[in-house]
RNA sequence: UGGGAUGUCGCCAAGCGGUAAGGCACCAGACUUUGACUCUGGUAUUCGUAGGUUCGAAUCCUGCCAUCCCAG
């Protein structure tokens, strides 16, 4: 049943349609775009019109176009628990869950459903395998580019059947490609902000989604004092300076958020370091166990260095991380992702407890 | 009502006769497929108020107003 038809993954973006030139070059391919509204408004004109760009593209490339409806799937696997988590007093990443649930998990399926084995995306990352075929993530060549970060949960079964024609080129070989392909989208800025909140607002988005209120509660200071009232957790992540709204004569930090009595605490950058932490929802890429500690890098955000770390599998969905130096705003919901020694390739990661 | 103290940007706060520091907050950019952090830039023609002295005052003098504290 192996076979080497493949369905690019298009956003209507600049990357995507760089892929989809790339990965249909003298092969049976298809484009394919994801619906996913969820709800009627701006977000929906502005998704219709990424689904025109991609099919404008698609029919450029001389490949046929599909549309994967998956706005249910995407409302529930990854809008709603994002409302969740927060509502927990997490800091959730939506791309994570977006990539493992839906990207690779329900278009995958979509794509095999119709004749497809193969998937690929524009992401910037690497597959490679091992002696024993067993699959590897690799960092992308373009390592500012690099997105390993938010594709850690990806299974073997679906790095499998995983493409990535962008691992090995550069974002400006990317846009030389497509200004000289005169793709529509060639021009089209980097994506950012989470693409379900169109305006940035992910506060007010789910304030109007959420099931319960958002009540306001105390600032506290790290010894119990109320130094102020907060306009809501969710309005906070562990780290956060802006917006806090209140003059200490000091930098203020939030340090901690607690569902439990809706409080919020502040305090100065140096209260923010930690240095052991566990996570949940592993996921391992070149083995399925980790059997004795080790020293691996570990990035416990996106947009931060990898850091060197001892790590531990202390159960069979979780891992115990201490690292040499302690790390700044970790933060409960955010993942942590572990790389090799040589930070090249993706050893797994998981979610980051409370 | 006596006595004392203080009134400078949303908050804190320099200044003490020579033409408004700084911090926090806030705003705008940069960075960024999450939330943050970070970086850069911006923000008081005006110093409670009304007069006076002076070439010149937020800085000196006077009245008034406001707030706080101690008495009652």
């Amino acid at each position: 049943m192996t076979n080497d038809r493949t369905m690019i993954a298009m956003s209507g973006g600049v990357d995507s349609a760089v892929a989809a030139y790339l990965a249909s070059r003298g092969r049976d391919a298809a484009g394919v775009t994801m619906r996913l509204c969820f709800e009627e408004g701006a977000h929906r004109a502005a998704a219709e019109r990424d689904i025109t760009d991609a099919a404008k593209t698609c029919l450029q490339l001389g490949i046929p176009h599909f549309v994967a409806e998956l706005s249910e799937a995407f409302l529930q696997r990854v809008v709603t628990p994002f409302i969740r988590a927060y509502e927990a007093g997490e800091t959730p990443n939506p791309c994570i869950d977006c990539n493992k649930e839906i990207k690779f998990g329900a278009l995958a399926r979509f794509s095999k459903e119709h004749g497809y084995a193969k998937l690929a995306t524009g992401h910037y990352a690497r597959i490679e395998r091992d002696a024993n075929g067993r699959y590897l993530l690799r960092r992308a060549k373009d390592t500012a580019k690099d997105q390993t970060y938010v594709l850690y949960t990806l299974s073997q079964e679906m790095l499998a059947d995983t493409e990535f024609p962008l691992g090995d080129l550069t974002k400006t070989d990317v846009r030389a490609i497509a200004a000289a392909q005169g793709f529509v989208s060639a021009d089209k800025g980097d994506s950012q902000d989470i693409c379900f909140i169109p305006d940035g607002d992910y506060a007010a988005f789910i304030a109007a989604h959420s099931q319960t209120p958002i009540t306001r509660g105390a600032f506290l200071s790290l010894d119990g004092q109320v130094l102020g009232e907060h306009r809501g957790l969710i309005h906070y992540t562990v780290g956060q300076r802006k917006g806090l709204g209140i003059a200490l004569g000091r930098p203020a930090f939030v340090v901690r958020k607690s569902a439990t009595d809706n409080s919020v605490t502040l305090g100065e950058n140096a209260d923010l370091f930690t240095r052991r932490l566990t996570v949940k929802n592993i996921n391992l890429i070149p083995f399925d166990t980790l059997h004795a500690p080790t020293m691996l890098l570990a990035k416990a955000r996106y947009r931060q260095d990898a850091a060197l770390a001892r790590v531990e599998q202390t159960g069979p969905d979780e891992l115990t991380v201490e690292f040499e130096e302690p790390q700044r705003a970790v933060c409960a919901g955010q993942s942590l992702v572990l790389y090799d020694r040589d930070c090249d390739y993706v050893v797994g990661g998981g979610k980051i407890n409370a």
